[in-house]
DNA sequence: CAGTAGCATGTTAGAGAATTTCAATGTTAC
DNA sequence: GTAACATTGAAATTCTCTAACATGCTACTG
């Protein structure tokens, strides 16, 4: 595995470190971007310590010396670059816009991605796995999000659904039973329709999933909740894609899925192949 | 700007290079996770040149010198790493699966980010800027996408729609005119189906930008084509999705009109508050 | 075919950067 | 209050990168 957050490392180790090489942490942290470009003498100057010092901070966080924890922090920050919410101007070319938006969007994956708690992901999967029926319900943006999972399940032969309409919901919703499992998906967690048709579905007995960030009425009301956290940034013109995260999350419940059926679905394979050629077409 | 692709743009040079310092050139991309730990004299005794000639090799493909390129190496590495595309494997824990289905994910973005043409781009933006109505087609997984494309336009309060029905599609397309677009989504470029609706949206005057790989019937078939080119891989479980690739395309397209839409809003917005205003209070 | 001009490459040397050593200063505990 | 220790910085050393120069090769011309 590829280390985990050299950011991290440093943060963590801040509390361990002599108070001079603290220094040199807090200003690395705060500028991590010009930090790659400056010498020892540089970074040594400016966090007012002296060169060995900066040394010394090289290995208390567990490097060889100043080059190769330069070296791994572009390596991070090559994808930290992407890290940064950008904010799109008006003076951006077509090309900046381009990155801007791509970047923001991997940066958004990235954040995501660290703060899942795979556990959960675990249960949901085996949840998923033994599930009779999983029906996908989602309102808006996330809609799209629903229908694409339920296209994504419905090529693994599982049974499922997508609805996207409150009526509908709660209909099928009243219907489930204690082996038929709901992915709600929410980008803010408090859409109402969608909370009262996930109270319906538990009261039937279903397992409940939910997509949602931290600390909102769905992420409560769920027996598993999958936190998808996005900073929103309603403001500019970026868009935040939180449900392109929604869509990466499915994605790994798609592929843990696949796998825990991957025996059941042996004999399918050869079936699923030609499906997939035949879905080149209606693609 | 971010430079573009570090690699290819030493593959590109190659040609122009002394024959010594392409000896550098062939050795740094055969081993490029080896340079980056590299000195001089290790990459000019690997490469069988001298030293000097390591710099020149450096300052021909456009650096100040060794450490600027290495420097710019890791953080391409950086991305490297995410660019793999990781086969699951019946060992990976779920958090093995999280991240590498993520980092699949982000890998794919950064290609395609990378060979998007930004001109090509510039002109779907302005196309649709002026269009008087814009409509999405797509199937299956592009379905999905043409819905959420649909939705976000919707926003911008652009008249638009998403059909994802062949007939519909068909009976839509014959009715556009010139001022209208279309917005062709298609992973594999060779939808038949598609392409029909296309040809008749063609037929009547309309404009079409598609999503396609390229080389493609598809990409071949439209006014404009914005390449979405990736590796598919269809034999392991990782899912490859080009359909995420497709909703970021969407959304650069959106923000790029938003920005072009941002004054006609402005008062578009006003008008519509006094319009309100008016409705309550009625003189 | 020889000679020379110009370019490609290597050798040598020096400038600059990172690292080590050691001394000085501050800090803690007895 | 002082001894032992930890922390930090100044100076010296070592190593890496780069510049200047020299040599050898190639190709063109007389």
């Amino acid at each position: 595995m590829n280390s985990p957050n050299l950011i991290r490392r440093i943060t963590e180790s801040q509390s361990s470190l002599r108070k001079s090489e603290a220094k040199v942490a807090s200003y690395v942290l705060e500028n991590l971007d010009e930090v790659i470009e400056m010498r020892v003498v540089d970074l040594a100057s400016k966090s007012s310590v002296s060169e060995p010092t900066v040394i010394r901070f090289c290995r208390a966080i567990g490097f060889d010396g100043f080059q190769s924890f330069k070296l791994q922090l572009a390596q991070q920050l090559g994808l930290g670059s992407v890290f940064t919410q950008f904010a799109v101007e008006d003076s951006d070319t077509v090309a900046d816009l381009l990155n801007k938006v791509f970047d923001t969007t991997v940066g958004s994956l990235i954040t995501v991605r660290d703060e899942i708690n795979s556990a959960v992901l675990e249960q949901a999967i085996d949840t998923i796995s033994d599930a009779r029926r999983v029906e996908f319900y989602g309102f808006g943006a996330s809609g799209s999000v629903a229908a694409d999972a339920q296209h994504k399940f419905f090529r693994l032969q599982l049974s499922s659904a997508a609805y996207t309409d409150p009526h509908i919901q709660r209909m099928s919703a009243i219907s489930l039973g204690s082996e038929d499992v709901v992915v709600a998906i929410s980008q803010s967690g408090e859409t109402q329709a969608l909370l009262e048709s996930v109270q319906l579905a538990r009261e039937a007995g279903a397992n409940v999933i939910g997509l949602a960030p931290q600390n909102t009425s769905l992420s409560r009301l769920c027996n598993l909740a999958i936190y998808v956290n996005m900073e929103e940034d309603l403001e500019s013109f970026t868009p935040v894609s939180s449900r392109i995260a929604h869509l990466v999350v499915i994605d790994v419940l798609a592929t843990g899925v696949a796998r825990h059926r991957k025996p059941l679905l042996k004999g399918h394979l050869e079936r699923l192949e030609k499906s997939q050629k035949a879905l080149r077409n209606p693609s």
